[in-house]
DNA sequence: AGAGAGAATTAGACGAGTCTAATGCAAAAG
DNA sequence: CTTTTGCATTAGACTCGTCTAATTCTCTCT
């Protein structure tokens, strides 16, 4: 059995690859999870013994497939709280993170095929992001670009906002950035700010930072993927 | 802040002071929650430090209000959470248990509150066992007795079934025992077996330790109570 | 009152997960 | 090709929840 720590890093290990390069850094880990390097070291140590990692030492971590596939199960668990929270017990969309983060390491399986049953198999999660089916199938998690990394004049649709602070969600979605919502890039400001006009015709600034976690896509790609049904 | 773990012996010891005559002894405590005397003893320690149980050395514990107000809100917890994977999600009433014994331990009060209002703020759960209310008052658990300790004739309503083993509660809920049924003592016999016959006619036998574990009241008490929104 | 039985506690250990302080390695800079 | 610098790892410690073995207490029985 693994314990919801182990769980945790692993989850984290699975989204630092996708960030950068992998081999993943112990520091990097220890980073996110917020402990210090040597605790880092000595849990990623565990994770090799129990084939979840590869390790090259003073190197940095790899998942394994059956790493990965915890991985993939602890995310399906969390994307799936996180829709039942909002969708059935009418969470705000900011809220959820939290709670999922816990209650992820603790449902059974059979919580999940029920969840999962009772929200008709859902392929994506409030904030966008894709499920993954009971299979654990590896997901895409790359159709879809920032949106801080267009210019002026580009017309997209919000795919998905990153799980990050509470208080940012609950600022966007207060602004009407959701995912689904339309979009065109008003002015990119030198200053490290990007303005958007929305579909009503609002138009929101947002830092840079901001405009990082806002995953976009061009409507054409939206059609290709069949992701429409957010 | 607590540790699942103390909250399981705060539960256990509320559980067993109503069962027994306070001071509640290491040793069952220990048997409870199948440990070893000498944990249950380092645990019972632990707690009396945080002033949530009084305790005479040699003797046992007793807890205190804050122990107790612990123990209702765990009880609540996996009531609520109980009622909630019956009603909401399908869960079979016998599968039920496991999962809120875990989950009673990592639910927010936001996500109580949540299941609460969605279940319309319920006061017993499948079982029939009430349910502490928000303010966590102390709750009236004795006013049922056991099916075991009537006498032939006796014409009764199940008032609650313990928790316990799930093949009991399957074979039970099959045979159509649960809270709310209606029944009469058909024989009591002197091998430890008692017979009941149903509303519908059907006669069930059971063996003591089942009919101690059946708790019903007589149809005059349930008005009394006001409990027969069951 | 004294002895013995039975229960509770103390002693000492261990794994998990974490920390701080000390040390070691490797890649970049000279 | 050597030095520096910055991670990574090792060493050693602590808490929590648990165990086994040894000891001590309490209560009942003679
Ligand atoms: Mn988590
Ligand atoms: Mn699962
Ligand atoms: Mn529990
Ligand atoms: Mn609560």
């Amino acid at each position: 059995m693994l314990s919801a720590k182990m769980e945790d890093y692993l989850k984290a290990i699975y989204r630092l690859e996708r960030e950068g390069e992998p081999p993943v850094a112990t520091s990097t880990i220890a980073e996110t999870l917020e402990v210090t390097p040597p605790t880092a070291t000595s849990m990623v140590e565990k994770l090799e013994d129990r084939d979840l990692v590869e390790r090259e030492k003073y190197k940095g971590v790899t998942l394994t497939p059956e790493g990965e596939t915890v991985a993939l199960e602890v995310i399906r668990h969390h994307r799936l709280l996180e829709t039942f929270l909002t969708e059935e017990l009418g969470y705000d969309w900011s809220e959820v993170h939290e709670e999922a983060e816990i209650l992820e390491h603790h449902i059974s399986e059979e919580f999940e095929r029920r969840v999962a049953a009772a929200l008709d198999e859902p392929a994506v999660d409030p904030h966008g992001d894709p499920i993954p089916n009971d299979e654990l199938e590896p997901i895409d998690d790359h159709s879809a670009s920032a949106l801080a990394d267009h210019g002026e004049g580009a017309r997209l649709e919000v795919a998905r906002v990153r799980d990050r602070d509470s208080e940012e969600l609950t600022y966007l979605d207060d602004a009407g950035i959701t995912p689904g919502t339309k979009l065109v890039v008003e002015e990119v400001a030198p200053i490290g700010m990007v303005t958007v006009r929305l579909d009503g015709g609002e138009t929101v600034s947002l830092p840079d930072h901001i405009a990082d976690a806002i995953q976009v896509r061009t409507p054409e790609d939206a059609v290709a993927d069949g992701v429409s049904e957010v």
